[in-house]
DNA sequence: GTGTAGACTTACTAAGTAGGAACACTAAAT
DNA sequence: ATTTAGTGTTCCTACTTAGTAAGTCTACAC
């Protein structure tokens, strides 16, 4: 992903982002420099650069002229994100819980999406994790799966490729796997693919039903690898 | 703060976060009836509903006909921070680190970003930090004072009102204090106020000079306040 | 006058907001 | 049975704001 993009999930313009850079990369330099080096018409590199200041990204410099200051990286991010996780007890607080009915049959749309609802899954296990992804999947994940494994959950994968993670029983497919197919605590599942990019859907339920459906498919999925393994 | 507020700083428009208090408060919803409780238009509700799904705000449920269900405000609210601390990690891999150059005297301008600062100070510093401040801002920034003094950092407050801190020394002042001071390792200072709110500007520097210049006043201010508390 | 420094004006686009209209389908009232 | 009211969805228009792009105007210094 380009630097620009990731600095505008702070907050700021594209023009913003591109002056902080500029303002790394040179030093401190005045509103006429930036406009110069970044090719940012000068009406509007003033006009950037006075909210990049008030958004915190930037210092002013009192001098002769007016020059601005790049804040440090990990601190402008840490600012953002510490006033996210104040907005987020805050809202947690305020906010009353949601009954946490058994849902239906829930569409999950967007591979971002998914995949976050993958990680909570993880993350809300209490007791055991089945889990069958293809390779590169499981390595986005790979962390939440090992914080899970020092929780004392029991982890349960099956993927391809070659695979080994200490605490977990890993099952390894011949073919590529197309589906990602998730079982936590043998009462909610995620099912679905993720091969379409944003307009990917998955399935999510807490139905007994389904649950009950995909834990007897799992289990045929790892003996059948198990049997053709030992021939 | 205002609750659609907060949602907004999550990325969501205000229509959406509407919705979104909307689905938690009344329920699964489908479009029309979201518009009807709402007073959305129709067809922004449609609309913000779908953009809603794709941001990761509320999931699908295919019925007779399409329902919407809200996203635990907790995991909604991690999904985006745990975006950005990716973000964060992947910025400061990528940016240069930028040399910490003894900058001279650097304007902070709005009362949040000041207070980051500030906050920020007190996280890095090593050894000491003085620091002069209404109670009212001693209260929003407790938390990086008490974690400050766990990491065995040397912590001087002055402060008006009563107040009392394990491992801290306190100096308590007769009359309302107006400005912020804050001094961290003897190396940087931190001075002005934040009684205009967003205009609210303040000093920052590195400068020798202008360092040792707080530390006599602070100094000072101390002895000034033990004495006429001998009084 | 040429480079530096900054402010003002205009124009285009996309997103968010606001509201009307078309269309289809269902249930109740006449 | 036919009309009417309500439900459910999509499409279209219009206004506002923010971001972007680019030109003009003043002022000063060397």
């Amino acid at each position: 992903m380009d630097i620009v993009e990731r600095l505008t999930q702070f907050g700021l313009t594209r023009h913003e982002a591109a002056i902080y850079l500029t303002l790394l990369a040179e030093g401190d330099l005045n509103g006429y420099e930036v406009a110069k080096t970044t090719g940012i018409s000068r009406s509007n590199a003033y006009t950037s650069l006075a909210s990049l200041v008030e958004k915190g990204g930037a210092y002013v410099i009192e001098e002769a002229t007016i020059r601005y200051t790049p804040v440090a990286i990990a601190e402008f991010c840490q600012n953002k994100i510490r006033k996210l996780q104040q907005a987020k007890q805050d809202l947690i607080a305020t906010i009353p819980a949601k009954r946490d009915a058994v849902e239906g049959y829930i569409t999950i749309k967007g591979e971002n999406n998914i995949l976050n609802k993958l990680r909570n899954m993880i993350l809300e296990a209490r007791e055991r994790v089945y889990i069958s992804v293809p390779a590169q999947i499981l390595e986005t994940v790979l962390g939440d799966i090992e914080s899970a494994i020092n929780r004392d959950i029991k982890m349960v994968i099956i993927t391809n490729g070659s695979f080994t993670l200490a605490g977990a029983t890993i099952h390894i497919a011949d073919q590529p796997l197309q589906q990602i197919r998730l079982i936590a605590d043998s009462t909610n599942v995620l099912t679905g693919d993720v091969s379409n990019g944003e307009h990917s859907t998955c399935l999510y339920s807490r139905k007994r039903n389904l649950v009950d459906l995909f834990k007897d498919s799992m289990k045929n999925e790892i003996k059948l690898i198990e049997m053709t393994k030992g021939n």
